[in-house]
DNA sequence: TTTTTTAGTTGCATGACAGAACTAAAAGCA
DNA sequence: TGCTTTTAGTTCTGTCATGCAACTAAAAAA
């Protein structure tokens, strides 16, 4: 039986992981994100398998997250505007990792604002007046039906 | 083989892969913050195997991003604070999907802070200042070694 | 008590992945 | 130019992970 999709769920988030969300999948984008553009850079970076990283690196292709460069000489793959909207995403899940399972030696990196040096502002859910809201300050409207506490 | 883990990668975008990044774990969590609590409220929504949700609750329960209710009645699960960090990644991911995999119906629905009604601010990474950031306006100081543009 | 619902476990078939070996094109070098 | 090395994959094989159905046991309902 093959992998099943998450497609029959009319969800966002479903559709989100049917991208991006396969093994292996965010640490290459995060590699492009890195600056890493070739196939060996990534095999070498992550130690995924070849046979993987090929099928990995189609599939974002083809889903417009990545771009191959065409003609000659040797391929390099970068961002779309698809594949850079991809940050906030990558930059909450890693400070999640920072706080929750966090590394002995203390934190792996932060992230910096190249205007004024300093660090971003934490990766949160805010108010249109700026407010930092928590779980229960949320509720949802969906086109369809019924209102949640906070549904994604 | 056994399916390779991220811990090689000292990176905290991995380890929260090597905990919520598995087939089926983060649309699980979705369910619980929609609030279902039970064994069957997940498998009937989801339409999982109930073997590998049996299995995905186990480890985040194990992990500590979910608790199971103890004593007598039917099992329940719920968010624990780790737990309920998560939400970032869940609305970053959710809203990433409607952009740009959408639904041709019209967008699935709307955070909506309780407080004022109004939509809240679309996720995305600010300066401390307020200032809304682009992937290249940010760089990274890492504990270990070098900085890059966008390192993650 | 008997029945039904809930929460899993077990067993099997198949797809997905890890690892190594292989191939072909591009690049570097004599 | 020809030879060698690097790069970018593909192919092959064995094993793990997943999907599905059937089974079990405890809790709840009747």
């Amino acid at each position: 039986m093959k992998l099943k999709t998450f497609e029959h769920l009319n969800c966002s988030l479903a559709q989100t992981l049917s991208t991006v969300g396969e093994h292996w999948t965010l640490l290459i984008i995060r590699d492009v994100f890195f600056g890493l553009r070739r196939f060996d850079q990534f095999q070498k970076d992550l130690g995924i398998a070849r046979n993987v990283l090929s099928d990995r690196l189609k599939k974002l292709v083809a889903a417009g997250v990545l771009e191959k460069s065409s003609g000659t000489g040797h391929p390099e793959y970068r961002l779309t505007d698809k594949g850079l909207a991809l940050q906030p995403i990558l930059v909450a899940m890693t400070q999640w990792g920072d706080t929750y399972l966090p590394d002995p030696a203390g934190i792996r990196l932060q992230f910096i604002d190249r205007k004024d040096g300093k660090a971003i502002k934490p990766m949160g859910i805010y108010a249109a007046d700026g407010r930092r809201l928590q779980p229960k300050d949320i509720k949802t409207k969906a086109r369809t039906s019924h209102e949640h506490i906070m549904p994604l």
